[in-house]
DNA sequence: ATTTGACAGAATAGACCAATTATGTAAAGT
DNA sequence: ACTTTACATAATTGGTCTATTCTGTCAAAT
């Protein structure tokens, strides 16, 4: 049985291999999986080429765990948002999909996530639900012990639409500050409809 | 001065140009812009290729026309479903969005929508507002002589907000059943909010 | 009004080859 | 634990060439 130690607590030393990750993760995001090479990789870690193989068996690994990374670091933002303190609901649920929205002028993105869709499916099918589930948690701790209003709506559902709002709003947009009106309207219904704004 | 009759009536007998660009909108459709040939346009209307040089004084003059007829017929097709008989409120919204939404499984739609932009933007630009215009009348209607009950919210936003859902929803989802279930919710959502459901 | 046949020039597709670059493995060194 | 150097193989890029297709225009025919 190998001594597989996880690591207890977020405040370990990261390992050399999430360092690698870590490293990676932007030049990824830069230049998509294919124009990605390992010797880019390994430079943005400071790290002979080798040596990332020693942590990795190939690119596709590696490519994965920086999927997984991405994933975790996206979810940890949406539910820093939706937390956040000095912000009323709608300003961190609104907070909560801006922050965790690609980000714009990714002609790689389609690449990326074509790659990371028949490489690592899973982790791709479920970030989306994972965010909804942040969402839909921090809906129902606003709702506190009042019951939910709507007979034919869940929770889950409710945030699904935000979620989708929010990813055509941003297609349908150019600027910011018009994606940002766009998502405050859907927010505000969804409150609205949920009898969370008084 | 040309007599440049315009028809009076949508029952006038289509013109021959009208013909061309109906047979030519499905070619477009299927095969998208570059790879579709003026010979492919011709043998579609039953025509001769010179035909269509008659008619229409190049290529891109022909598609400036296909995507116009398109954005009338998706409009039309919007209006025709929010305002059908037999349906509830929330059931003529939801087949308006599913009618006109673009189908799935077109690689090419990309490309269509690339080149519709640089050759016509205006067109494209509108159509999806005057979308939000047909729901927003639809919605109007429905509200009555009652006062519209979000401060925050115009009627116009509350249809962006469906339309944007709508597109992200289509995305994020697989097989029609599941985007049809959360356009549901959308549509729940919004009538809840603004007092259109009993 | 539309067709047929014909045409020059532009664009596209396919094939092929050479040069470069990337992946993954290995061995020896610090 | 990592570096350096080296290497075989695969993948990518750039270039050139040819053949084909497409556009847009013309003239003659019905």
């Amino acid at each position: 049985m190998k001594t597989n130690e996880p690591r207890q607590h977020a405040t370990d030393s990261p390992t050399r291999r999430d360092e690698i990750v870590a490293a990676a993760v932007p030049v990824f995001l830069r230049f998509g999986y294919r124009k990605t090479s390992m010797d880019a990789v390994a430079s943005a870690a400071n790290l002979s080429r080798q040596a990332v193989y020693l942590h990795f068996p190939g690119k596709e690994a590696l490519f994965a765990a920086v999927v997984d990374s991405l994933c975790q670091s996206t979810v940890a933002l949406a539910h820093s948002a939706l937390w956040r303190e000095g912000l009323t609901l709608d300003d961190q649920l609104l907070a909560a999909f801006d922050e965790t929205m690609p980000d714009e002028s990714m002609e790689l993105l389609a690449e990326l996530l074509d790659t990371a869709r028949s490489l690592v499916p899973d982790a791709v099918a479920n970030i989306d639900a994972l965010i909804v589930g942040e969402v839909a948690n921090r809906l129902r701790a606003a709702l506190g012990r009042r019951k939910w209003p709507l007979a034919d709506v869940t929770v889950e559902e409710a945030a699904q639409v935000l979620q989708g709002a929010s990813y055509g709003i941003k297609q349908q947009t150019t600027d910011r500050s018009a994606y940002l009106a766009g998502m405050r309207s859907a927010i505000e219904l969804v409150l609205h409809a949920t009898g969370l704004t008084p």
